[in-house]
DNA sequence: ATGAACCTTCCAGTACAGTGGAAGGTCAAG
DNA sequence: CTTGACCTTCCACTGTACTGGAAGGTTCAT
């Protein structure tokens, strides 16, 4: 399978395909007499793998190392597991801060929606800030 | 007042303040004999401006519209209203995403811990994911 | 034989908000 | 007079995940 049959067959692109390779995600492809990646079967899944591994919200450093763990013969599953309760933790204080700045910037517009222009002083560069 | 005093006052660099210049948040100070920036008092409040809007979700882009407004003599405040709107609806869209995420990864991890490495098949990367 | 569609490498750029470091100038204290 | 703290400019780099484009090679159909 050429690279561009690959991209199509996985949804995205050759450039994205040959931006895997240099970063480590993709074994490099086997050569034809020309020069073209020539890519197995397999490699569908394993982008597969990457493509849900951001779903998830891994970084692709992250999913990188767990193709190397792989690699290497050993199942990556508690290190998997260690990713996502880490992943987990990270996203409730995301969302908690988001949360809390959704107030401040509530309370903030709702300021903005009651104060009349006029009573901004010329000292300050915006008093709803 | 001399960059580094400005620095301290304000709770950030002398890096970042030069930064600020160059990006056009901070009108360039004047000059020393020495070629030294000498920052008035005002400066303060207007780099504490900075930080609020930068509490408050904006970008240092919205952050120096609202600047170029007030430099031109006009009250931002519409335009203050608007930014602060259309940041609480982004902010909404992406804690419904995030939470989404957690949703999900919640369940990919609440799996992780049930299941058995054994499971694993070889042709796949990682049951888990 | 020629044109389209595909492939190759390499270099550079995107957005964001800075940070790091080199080479050199200025000022006050000891 | 020199040391140290401070300042100047300029250039490059950080991290993330790609994307764009140039210059050139390959394959296949017409």
């Amino acid at each position: 399978m050429r690279i561009g049959q690959l991209a199509e067959a996985t949804g995205t692109t050759t450039k994205t395909l040959r931006f895997y390779e240099e970063s480590g995600l993709l074994t490099p492809a086997e050569r034809l007499a020309s020069g073209y990646r020539d890519y197995a079967d397999d490699a569908v899944g394993r982008i597969g793998f990457i493509h849900r591994g951001q779903a998830a919200g891994l970084t692709l450093a992250q999913i990188r190392q767990i193709l190397k763990i792989r690699e290497h013969g050993q199942t990556p599953c508690s290190h998997v597991r260690d990713l996502l309760g880490e992943r987990l933790r990270e996203l409730d204080a995301q969302i908690a801060e988001l949360a809390t700045l959704r107030e401040t910037i509530a309370q903030l517009h709702a300021n903005a929606a009651e104060l009349e222009p006029e009573t901004c002083s010329v000292g300050e560069v915006c008093r709803y800030v």
